[in-house]
RNA sequence: GGGCAAGUAGCCAAGUGGCCAACGGCAACAGACUGUAAAUCUGUCCUCUUCGGAGUUCGGUGGUUCGAAUCCAUCCUUGCCCA
């Protein structure tokens, strides 16, 4: 059995821990699970760190269980809110629960003959049955208000202009019975979590504790933050997420390669199981040229083969060639093969006959649907932003016409230097 | 139920009768520089626009006024204190 712990902190994926917790892994395969909360039908890619915290457990040896917050999920986690969070229904609930179900196969190992075979578990099905008063004879009874008020995520909430209702005051007493239940039912001594979890999850193991007497451990990974203080893992086009049908393979990879350098090099350690003699390696020759941007190219190679596999990957990295590594190219020399398998590139439709007459730039990139409106059209060709076939607009009276047509057929629009459209005329 | 305070654009936050589509900061987008990096500088950042403007905003609704984010009434929401 690998040194799960050792193996996690120099990846900078540990936080807090609760003692005893290496020795325990040490001692015994261990049944550990994480909480997921389905607030969407698909996970983003703040979801990927608890993911790869199972997987790696999975690989020490451990039972992995991913618990999905069907219970949880109704009543809404104040951690880290500053504001009361809305409820979601109970429809909407399900259908997130069976979109987050599918997606966790994917990267756990579920199959029956392994002795730690990953499991997937919803809290709904042991509270859909409870009473209100079970609960608060069974959990509240042992855990004391002032317990409750001394977590970071309570705390802030008091002192805030904001309040907070009972039931967000209550989560974290919800979610300990999770850990409770599992203890009791599956043996599970182990939760992990992101760090703002890290008082919901002491409930847990104090709850525990108080019932059965029992140990429970815990550690938990820090919260994923980019070096200029940008959320991770939002991009102009919102979430990346992990369904390819939300964000394409390509944007995907994308995301990763545009990672600043020092967030490569601290999330190449957290997001790949590339080991520590590859990775340092990695890091010394990245560090000594970084033009090449190695190590991006290395982080989003691995994640976009650890979410979608061989196929999508190559898809995605032809693509960026063609984009990106040939950009000195004319777009004359792209061939009618490359333009229509670039994958990943929103493509879209136009009228050649508007073509053959001619149509002024502006309302070609809102009719293109490229911009929502004109006036935003305007303004980006005015600042110099829109190219047509790899040359710059700067005039905004520009008329597109059949000329202009890649092999009689196509036009490939920039908007900035990175997003790329791809328009056939019809 | 009583008293006090607050509600402004994605977020934070200034404005307390006309100079207000509303200071400033963050985030976002684009340009320059670069390495599809960071930092920096510049522009954009309510909606639409024939770039001249036009329309809709400051919790909701009514009102006062030539004119309201700003004053009044009322309602809603939130916080604090009291019951």
């Amino acid at each position: 059995m690998l040194n799960l712990i050792e193996e996690l902190q120099w990846r900078g994926m540990i936080q807090d821990i609760m003692p005893g917790t290496a020795e325990q892994l040490s001692k015994e395969s261990t049944t550990g699970y994480i909480g997921f909360d389905p607030t969407a039908e698909s996970l983003h890619i703040g979801s990927l760190v608890p993911i790869l915290l199972l997987v790696h457990l999975q690989k020490a040896g451990h039972k992995p269980i991913a618990l999905i917050g069907g219970a949880t999920g109704m009543v809404g986690d104040p951690s880290g809110k500053s504001e009361e969070r809305n409820l979601l229904d109970e429809a909407t609930l399900t259908r997130n629960l069976t979109g987050v179900k599918k997606q966790l196969e994917k990267f756990l190992d579920f199959s029956p003959s392994l002795p730690n075979a990953a499991e997937i578990a919803n809290n709904y099905d042991w509270f859909r049955e409870m009473g209100f008063l079970t609960f608060i004879r069974d959990a509240g009874k042992h855990i004391t208000i002032n317990y409750m008020m001394s977590k970071d995520s309570v705390k802030k909430r008091l002192d805030g202009e904001n309040g907070m209702s009972f039931t967000e005051f209550t989560y974290q007493l919800v979610q300990g019975y999770d850990f409770y239940w599992l203890f009791t039912h599956k043996n599970c001594k182990l939760q992990m979590g992101g760090s703002d979890q890290w008082g919901n999850i002491t409930t847990g193991t104090e709850l525990i504790r108080r019932k059965t007497t029992g140990e429970a451990f815990a550690f938990t990974c820090p919260l994923i933050t980019k070096a200029d203080g940008g959320k991770f893992g939002k991009t102009e086009k919102g979430n990346i997420w992990l369904d390819k049908e939300r964000t394409s393979a390509y944007h995907f990879y994308q995301f990763w390669l545009n990672a600043s350098d020092t967030d490569a090099e601290k999330w190449i350690k957290i997001f790949t199981f590339l080991d520590k003699n590859e990775i340092e390696e990695l890091i010394e020759s990245g560090r000594s040229n970084p033009s090449v941007r190695l190590i991006q190219k290395k982080l989003a190679k691995e994640l976009t083969l650890f979410v979608h596999g061989e196929d999508e990957y190559q898809q995605a990295l032809v693509t960026t060639e063609k984009l990106f590594a040939q950009a000195i190219a004319t777009a004359e020399s792209l061939t009618e093969e490359d333009l229509e398998s670039i994958e990943g590139v929103v493509q879209s439709d136009y009228p050649a006959e508007k073509l053959k007459t001619g149509q002024d730039i502006v309302s070609f990139l809102s009719e293109t649907e490229i911009f929502p409106s004109k006036g935003e059209a305007r303004r980006m060709v005015q600042s110099g932003g829109i190219s047509i076939n790899r040359k710059k607009i700067d005039n905004t009276q520009l008329i597109i016409e059949s000329s202009l047509l890649l092999h009689g057929k196509y036009l490939l629009i920039q908007k900035g230097k990175k997003n790329y459209y791809l328009v056939k005329a019809v």
